[in-house]
RNA sequence: UCCCCUGUAGCUCAAUCGGUAGAGCGCCGGACUGUUAAUCCGUAGGUUGCUGGUUCGAGCCCAGCCGGGGGAGCCA
């Protein structure tokens, strides 16, 4: 699209840690497989059951606690899959009829049930698992009612879990989402921070006025349900203002100064779009790196994409391999392909004289001066080149206004990662860093330079070179997952018509 | 926002030509000396998304609305 505007994303912050694999014992220093240090104290000093599961088998007394996915058993005998999400295996806990004073009560706990479980780690006597505890007291610390409690052992449609969402965590599939979700944002951040970027947390509410205004939240304090009209002079700022749709234009501030930067936060779009791809509430991570051009920033995102991929595929391997069995047989072999594949780099021009000589019926026209469509994108990273492929030097009136003018006159240094299955996955560009050729575009397009004082004095006091890109994390996390709709790997989603949680 | 599909028990689904709603799983009760989505027996469970219409009769046909899914556009 052309028109309006287009810039990219957002900010903020979240404490990674650990998460993925267990702590325990009160004094472990082990790093997780993401380097973090392990928590080091339980409040109840239990232990994680993917600690246990790495564990031998040992006469010491252990606890554990989670919650219960399956009892089975006899009169004689319980059985209890119990699940701390840790990771993603249960464990067995074995419930002697003898072994615990309340085994009446053991024998009526149901699937979702949570547990404080004693006992000891012992070989297991039956198929399926090597260790499992045998009990020496079950305490149940909360029950869930048979008849109300909405998950069963039995699988359910992403669908129906989507309308339990606050549930759904508990599941197989979410705790491996999730759990690959946060090694991801993990990952990113020790990328950048193992290259000397620096974490900027630009703002979440802002009054910058240069996105299409329909596209954007509006914040207010004013209660607008009276019907009277909006004054933004009396309201909480004094001017209008709405949430980040990205935090670029301020990234650029701070890479002008501080070099090397990266935004990670979320980022918010109004757009009504009703897609699996699309979410009101997304998290956007973007780069932004002074003295660099745009040969510079595809090698970064090239680098970027894969050394986040490789992280994944080397801490949750389990995860992973259940998401493949269930959701996507391709899993594993596409997210290695992708690590050892050198990206093919072609022009926007040389794209479209492929496609054009490709034979295809596409649906949409390849003729310059149009964008690609996702069927066009899919067709070069999946049939021609059938690896990730950069696309560069876009015309320069489908691009956005910061975009860096190349000589030709016609094209911008504007770049896009397209990946199998899910195109666009990045898109960057080298700013225009030259004063006179921006303010012209700005002008040009009809947009209000007075709004951007600040943004044209970084061109008008020491301006470089200088460039960045963008990557949706959920889209990122799609990927990696291979789930199929955006709105399963982000906790609680937010598209039109829906903020439930 | 546009196009298409869809909505029946807690879940997944069935119900011939329009003839008065069923199964599996789950839940609940019982049986079973180690189970692996345990197994076996039994009970309960429904205003067929909502509103209106056509008809002797509507889960089924028609209209509107609401929810869900897919595709498109837009993007990340």
């Amino acid at each position: 699209m052309s028109g309006s505007d287009r810039l990219f994303k957002g900010r903020l912050m979240e404490r990674q840690r650990d998460a993925g694999e267990g702590a325990g014992a009160p004094s472990s220093t082990d790093p997780c497989p993401h380097g973090a240090p392990r928590l080091t104290s339980r409040p109840m000093n239990r232990t994680r059951i993917a600690e246990l599961l790495r564990a031998d088998p040992s006469d010491a007394p252990i606890r554990l606690m989670g919650w219960v996915r399956t009892r089975r058993g006899s009169k004689r005998v319980n059985f209890l899959a119990v699940n701390d999400g840790s990771c993603l295996e249960s464990i067995q806990v074995v419930v002697g009829g003898d072994d615990v004073p309340n085994f009446d009560e053991v024998q009526r706990i149901t699937t979702g049930c949570a547990v404080d479980v004693e006992g000891r780690l012992v070989a297991s006597q039956g198929k399926g698992q090597s260790v499992e505890v045998q009990a020496t007291a079950v305490r149940v610390l909360g029950w869930a009612e048979g008849e109300a409690y909405p998950l069963q052992k039995k699988g359910h449609t992403l669908e129906f879990l989507r309308q339990i969402a606050h549930l759904r965590p508990r599941t197989n599939t979410f705790g491996a989402v999730f759990r690959v979700r946060n090694a991801l944002a993990d990952a990113i951040h020790r990328f950048f921070q193992s290259r000397g970027f620096v974490w900027v947390h630009t703002p979440i509410l802002t009054g910058s006025d240069c996105e299409g205004a329909g596209e954007m939240f509006h914040v207010t304090t004013h209660d607008l349900a009276g019907g009277a009209p909006y004054d933004p002079a009396s309201d909480f700022f004094g001017k209008p203002v709405h949430l980040t749709v990205s935090g670029q234009l301020e990234g650029e501030l701070f890479a002008t100064a501080l070099g090397d930067i990266y935004t990670f936060g979320p980022t918010f779009r109004a757009e009504n779009s009703n897609t699996p791809r699309h979410l009101a509430e997304f998290w956007m991570v973007e780069p932004e790196m002074a003295f660099c051009d745009l040969a510079g920033d595809m090698d970064l995102a090239e680098d970027f994409v894969k050394a986040i991929i490789r992280d994944v595929l080397s801490g949750c391997g389990a995860d992973l391999e259940f998401l493949q069995e269930r959701y996507d047989k391709e899993l594993l072999a596409t997210l290695q392909h992708i690590v050892a594949s050198s990206f093919e780099r072609i022009t926007y021009t040389e794209a479209i004289r492929l496609l054009a000589e490709s034979g295809e019926s596409f649906e949409y026209p390849t003729e310059w001066g149009h964008d690609l469509q996702t069927e066009h994108e899919r067709w070069l990273t999946e049939q021609y080149f059938q690896r990730p492929v950069i696309v560069c030097d876009y015309p320069r009136d489908i691009k956005a206004f910061y975009m860096r003018q190349n000589e030709d006159g016609k094209t911008v240094a504007a770049m896009d990662v397209l990946f199998p299955r899910i195109g666009e996955i990045i898109g960057g560009s080298q700013r225009e860093e030259r004063l006179d050729r921006l303010q012209a575009r700005i002008r040009e397009l009809g947009i209000d330079e007075k709004t951007l004082w600040w943004y044209l004095e970084t061109r008008r006091f020491g301006t470089v070179p200088h460039a960045g890109f963008g990557l949706g994390l959920e889209r990122c996390v799609q990927f990696v997952t291979g789930m199929a709709n955006i709105r399963d790997v982000i906790p609680f989603p937010r598209t039109p018509g829906s903020a439930d949680f």
